[in-house]
DNA sequence: ATGAAAGCGCTAACAA
DNA sequence: TTGTTAGCGCTTTCAT
């Protein structure tokens, strides 16, 4: 038997009192005296009354849900960050509707529509790039914005990402310092901004050392595309082989290592020394055992919703950009002094 | 500037329509003549107006929202599966609201609270085991609900699981056909279905060559857990060691592998095999290498949908419980034949 | 095919 | 503090 759902209506009528008396008691922060809320409670409960927050949403302007915008999230740290974000905004009353978007530019104009229709009361963008253009669209449907993991230029949107600038240059000094001289770099996708700055981060640290890159292969954050450029990369002579390898995220990192441990036969840190970035889980396990910077999500997270929330309740905040350092965590992937 | 939103009405205005008339044009399978459609999406273009997906949900009863439920998701392979899940749905004309559930009994309660009261049309229980007071309360709700990865007996809810049983049966058989002969187990979180169906099943394909189960641990699906298992089933005198380990799930299994070479310098799998169970990622890493039973993820998540939305769309569905069979996948991690 | 009118379930003035 | 009243933006009869 499926019950029909009770209104606030029924609840009035057999407390003895009006809806909006039910309506208040049911509302944060409104006026009912004790005997009411008392009486609306007990026929409330006997009902099985609960409020349509739908109804609520389209009368109150506020939804309480937050849209959430991701690429394809097969690789990397996203499903240990979206629990954590989707955690932390329902300890704080709101849900994360999910929206999935290609990365092809038109898609993510669909899916913004889809998210306006409804009404979402804010929007995190994790790992997508918005056009400037799409920027001014959330701007001009004053629906609060933050994006996550990603930055933007010259942007009027607020950005929470990890300092990658500064994490690819400690990993550059750190390299340095173990006496590496052909140091190579395996990039993730370019049109990413956490790529760029780590890359930009991690060679302006070899000039400080007047160290030139050694060698440079595209991954493009993926697996198997960390494989062919490592591949590539240690093709030649074995003179032409760098003796440190910064990857630009540890999904790829561990690519790296086990094709030059299983193809080449190279022992790592012995034979050359692995860097990643992210400290996903697996960095930690035996088997790879990655030296790696860390990204902070917990606290990523955190100043997302913050920065979300804190546009949504309060009007008239302005944009911020938010890094967030992280350690260089040293495990056993990289040799940490010149002898061999 | 923030532009206020667009309503229906003042679109009617501008195309010199009636109200009506412009939600019968954005509604599928309404009456409108060539030319009125033609002067409503005209203005309704100029005017940039979208319907209002909660007023829509409001009086016709129907969100186009899925509750999703998850527990913590930090292992394995809910990453891609909550991806293709909201992917498929999102193609569907659905969109998923994602609602985190901690294990303990009350919370799920509370949580389902808030799903209802959002108006989902539907809910997917992922890896999350619903009472059956729980299931009694989704069905009086009216709410169709399909439970994913996990399976209750006696229910009246539909499920949709790998056939745990079958595929823990296929790899004794296996072992056994390896020339193993002591074999042992390692155990996920008891109160998983998962859990118990494959080690059932696994134990009668023992039975079934009159093979006793040599040794048993306890990992909970979690890491550190499973090494500590390891530990300790590999701690006595080398004759007590097993031949054989079934790992109940990948991500144990990495674990169990990771403990057994680095701490106990066995090799896999001369000494000892190793198989597991999801075929996730990693587990076709070279590292790792490991044979495993594959969870056929992208059907098992077409079977949720299909089950939910004709649960949705056409009512008086019986609930039907689907098991779908996926295949051992053979890699490096376990011998196939006796000779060492 | 179209417009007028009646709500969906709720919150938020406004009076009392 | 409480009840009355007016909508939120839309779909859906019901006439025309």
């Amino acid at each position: 038997m499926t019950h029909a759902r009770i209104t606030s209506q029924e609840v009035a009528e057999r407390a003895g009192v009006s809806q909006s008396a039910v309506s208040r008691v049911f509302t944060p922060g409104a006026s009912a005296s004790a005997r009411t809320t008392e009486k609306v409670r007990k026929a409330a409960s006997e009902l099985g009354y609960r409020p349509n927050s739908l109804a609520r949403a389209m009368v109150s302007g506020k939804s309480r849900i937050i849209g959430l915008v991701v690429a394809y999230l097969q690789n990397q740290f996203y499903p240990e960050a979206l629990e954590k974000l989707s955690s932390e905004l329902q300890e704080r009353g709101y849900h994360v509707l999910v929206f999935l978007a290609a990365s092809t530019a038109g898609n993510v104009d669909d899916v913004l529509d889809e998210i306006l229709d409804y009404q979402v009361d804010g929007i995190i963008a994790a790992s997508v790039a918005l056009s400037s253009d799409l920027s001014n669209r959330c701007r001009i449907a004053g629906v609060p914005t933050v994006m996550f993991n990603r930055s933007q230029d010259y942007s009027a949107m607020s950005a929470v990402t990890s300092d990658n600038y500064a994490g690819g240059r400690k990993v550059a000094h750190f390299l340095i310092a173990g006496g590496h001289e052909r140091i190579a770099f395996i990039a993730g996708w370019e049109g990413a901004s956490t790529q760029r700055d780590r890359e930009a981060g991690f060679c302006d640290g070899l000039r400080d050392a007047g160290l030139p890159l050694f060698a440079r292969g595209v991954g493009n954050f993926e697996f198997d595309q960390a494989r062919r450029a490592t591949r590539q990369m240690f093709s030649g002579d074995r003179d032409s082989w760098p003796d440190a390898v910064f990857v630009a995220n540890d999904h790829m990192a561990f690519a790296v290592m086990d094709t030059l441990r299983a193809e080449l036969g190279l022992t790592i840190p012995d034979d050359v020394s692995i860097v990643g970035y992210d400290d996903v889980p697996a960095a930690a396990w035996p088997s790879y055992d990655l030296t790696t910077v860390r990204q902070r999500t917990e606290q990523m997270i955190k100043a997302t919703v913050d920065i979300l929330l804190s546009e949504i309740e309060n009007q008239g905040v302005v944009p911020c950009q938010v890094k967030i350092d992280g350690p260089l965590v040293l495990r056993g992937s990289a040799r940490l002094t010149k002898g061999r």
